[in-house]
DNA sequence: CGCCCTTTTGATCGCGATCAAGGTAAGTGG
DNA sequence: CCACTTACCTTGATCGCGATCAAAAGGGCG
């Protein structure tokens, strides 16, 4: 659906350049012409770094009142199975926000860890609420930012529920490459920085089924893969697959 | 996880009484003390009725700028499958909130359908954030709103996500039975007035799955039904289903 | 090289989808 | 009040897919 989480339509992408940089960006819209004051809020973010399998949060943990947005690699979002396996409530990458799911909770529900090195900007709920204040189409924005969220957990649920296991790997597959070229045009090409098991999880299926439906998409010629990185050389046809078409088993 | 959506610890619940019968009592917490501006912005919600059937909105409607809060009835949100199939993706009641979804966006991406005769509440984007702006705790309870939509989708994948179909249904109707118990304190009776095919397309399964589990259950003697309410005399034995427990197929 | 972990692939089996046949309940018109 | 219609629900029988168990094949690193 929406390309990863910009909120900026075309049409304001040139008033965005004077705070490139700043994560906050998305929300910074409609103040701040050109004075120097640009600098007294905006680029007052903490940053952190992780490295691959270090938390940013675990479930439980007292909220700390800051918000996350990614800089730099991939996070998954977890929580913990009834049946003690995890299960991945979602994979996010550049740009995403995180946190949003914990809003004026007193412990996270849900743990992030980071899927290679990470860089991290902080954004304290003060900051942010006081930059609603001030700015009536930054609330707007907020709002978006929200249903937004809501929006991929509905994509999220419909994916569960489709009968094929094929098709499911499929739909992710697709999901990743959109998201993937939003941050760089043009390219069709994502990375799977995340393991098969994780897939799994995310998907509702054994790590085994993942394992087998990606070979069959290569075996077809429709997938292509570089140790992280993917291509669909066949997109057409894992639309297809996608969308529910049946599959002939042979090579 | 929460009761509905109720966001009142029990602590403000006698601060309450002053707006009852408000819908948008759980965001006017601390204003308002006991003078008679109350009834001002307070009560001028209009309300609207529905019967069994008829649609709040349908997808790709516009968004009218509204929200909606259900005073009486049930209603299910659905959106259409890319297989033609809907997807339920949520079964709402009395006091919940519907149209978070599509904050700020320009169209629906999900419809909604009274399942049995409606009673509900408009509330105007531009009164809510008047209000919001008005009152600094009623942007946290909002806050809590929006992270507790979230969390609730969360809840839906990991039930998707369950590999037993019977565990599946046992968490459903143990979901319902709590958010019922919001309602109507102490009662451990529920209904279901959605027919099985929602159910299934809610639980990525298909009727008759659906109704076989069912009959299992109460073949049991856990689940007791009288046309549209239900019961669980066997609690106990439902949960430990509903967690994955292993299951004796004999009557 | 040997070790450990992830991934891939194979073989079997159980569960749930599918197709199909009653059964039940509510609404309609005679 | 009773046939008739039209849903929806229940139950049965079969079959394909994906979970499961298991083994082999990479891949990173001392």
């Amino acid at each position: 659906m929406s390309h990863r989480l910009r909120l900026v339509t075309p049409a304001l992408a040139d008033s965005i350049r004077r705070c490139h940089g700043c994560p906050l960006n998305v929300l910074c819209l409609d103040e701040l012409p050109e004075d120097a004051e640009r600098s007294a809020p905006c680029m007052e973010q903490r940053c952190i770094r992780l490295r691959g399998g270090e938390h940013l949060f675990r479930v439980s943990d007292a909220v700390d009142q800051h918000l996350y947005i990614i800089r730099q690699g991939d996070i998954k979002l977890y929580q913990h199975g009834s049946d003690g396996g995890q299960h991945i409530i979602e994979f996010l990458g550049p740009g995403a926000w995180v946190g949003l799911e914990s809003l004026n909770e007193h412990q996270r529900h849900a743990g992030a860890v980071a899927l290679t090195d990470c860089e991290i900007a902080t954004v304290p709920y003060t900051l942010l609420t006081a930059l609603l204040d001030r700015q009536p189409r930054s609330a707007e924005a907020f709002g978006q930012l929200l249903s937004g969220t809501i929006a991929r957990h509905q994509q999220h649920a419909a994916m569960l529920r489709s009968t094929s296991a094929i098709q499911r790997v499929a739909q992710f597959l697709l999901q990743r490459l959109e998201q993937a070229q939003g941050v760089a045009q043009g390219l069709a090409r994502a990375t799977l920085p995340m393991s098969r098991q994780d897939i799994a999880d995310y998907l509702g299926l054994t790590s085994s089924t993942v394992s087998r439906c990606l070979s069959v998409l290569r075996r077809h010629g429709w997938l292509a893969m570089a140790q992280r990185a993917y291509t669909l050389p066949g997109l057409r046809d894992v639309e297809k697959v996608a969308a529910g078409a049946p599959l002939a088993l042979d090579a």
